[in-house]
DNA sequence: TTGTTAATTAGCATGACTTGCTAATTAGGG
DNA sequence: CCCTAATTAGCAAGTCATGCTAATTAACAA
């Protein structure tokens, strides 16, 4: 993503309007690597603005999407993620304590679908699942985020299992 | 998955019952590569048996999964898919058609976060999106899959061209 | 500066998917 | 055939995301 100058620029080109809202999304997102979802945007932004409105977070968020100014990433753990680094990367989650972190693997050799099985592949999505540095260590910090809602199927299970590892 | 049969066995020597439901379901899903949803399959279910319920398709799918007996797969455009079959394996998506068909990849190299960087990978996993075979021939006979909802961020963009594309 | 206007925001409603809860039912062993 | 624990059905609730509309506001021109 653009920083928020040079958004505002491109805002003003298109003829959107710069509305507080908007900038404070610029620069809540500009150059952030924490992989937040609508709901923890909606929170920060609360602080420095109250009474902004989660459907503006929503909407603010699709239009920068829409502009290729970041990626929608869906981790299948619930909310979607938002990500200011759009060049070509893969993501890391700790199923431990929930941490998402950018992964590069661009050196390995690239995926291919084979196009023997007839199909043509615009796009591959590559999510590793395991456990970060700092749960691997002994003195482990487990703490898993906040955001951990809406758990759909097995997902839950992980969840919920470390929950009760942590809630004894 | 294992077979119909199996299952029964299974389920009884872990003193599970073994209700008509669970039996209707084992044989749905046994040997289906549609990857289905919930939803198709208690649709599929209630014609042979009136009644169901469909929490109890989401309840059995859940007791399988947590067996081992199948996969929960999300590919991040709305309902979750149920996969019986538990081989290493990936999946690709048609943007078109959205069908979704099974890849492997395993002769390929195989992905590996570098522990380089700290992570330990426990699980990779790969989505292709691409267009398939028969959406790609000129005579392309193009129809989204009647299960296209719950659209997730710019998921929902696409779906909708797809689906204006169709009405036209 | 003020007025105009179209874009934007806020807030609630709605929708999709999944799970929680509980009373009623039922499979299976004795 | 009876008993009991397991299971089912049905509805409520929860999460995430989008639709809709009235009220607000930024941007532009006079």
């Amino acid at each position: 993503m653009r920083s928020p100058t040079e958004l505002a620029q491109v805002f003003r080109e298109k003829q959107l309007k710069l509305t507080p809202q908007r900038q404070l999304l610029f620069g809540l997102l500009h150059d952030n690597d924490s992989h937040p979802t609508a709901e923890s945007l909606f929170e920060i932004a609360s602080k420095q603005m109250p009474g902004i409105s989660l459907r503006t977070i929503y909407q603010t968020l699709g239009e920068l999407a829409d502009m290729g100014e970041l990626q929608l990433v869906d981790l299948g753990n619930g909310a979607m993620r938002f990500d200011p680094n759009m060049g070509e990367h893969q993501h890391f989650v700790c199923g431990s304590c929930g941490a998402i972190h950018d992964v590069d693997i661009t050196s390995a050799p690239k995926l291919r679908a084979g196009s023997a099985e007839g199909f043509a592949v615009e796009e591959v999505g590559v999510v590793f699942h395991g456990r970060c540095d700092r749960c691997n260590r002994p003195n482990r910090g487990e703490q898993i985020s906040r955001n951990t809602k809406r758990s759909p199927g097995l997902q839950a299970k992980k969840i919920k299992q470390v929950k009760q590892a942590i809630s004894n």
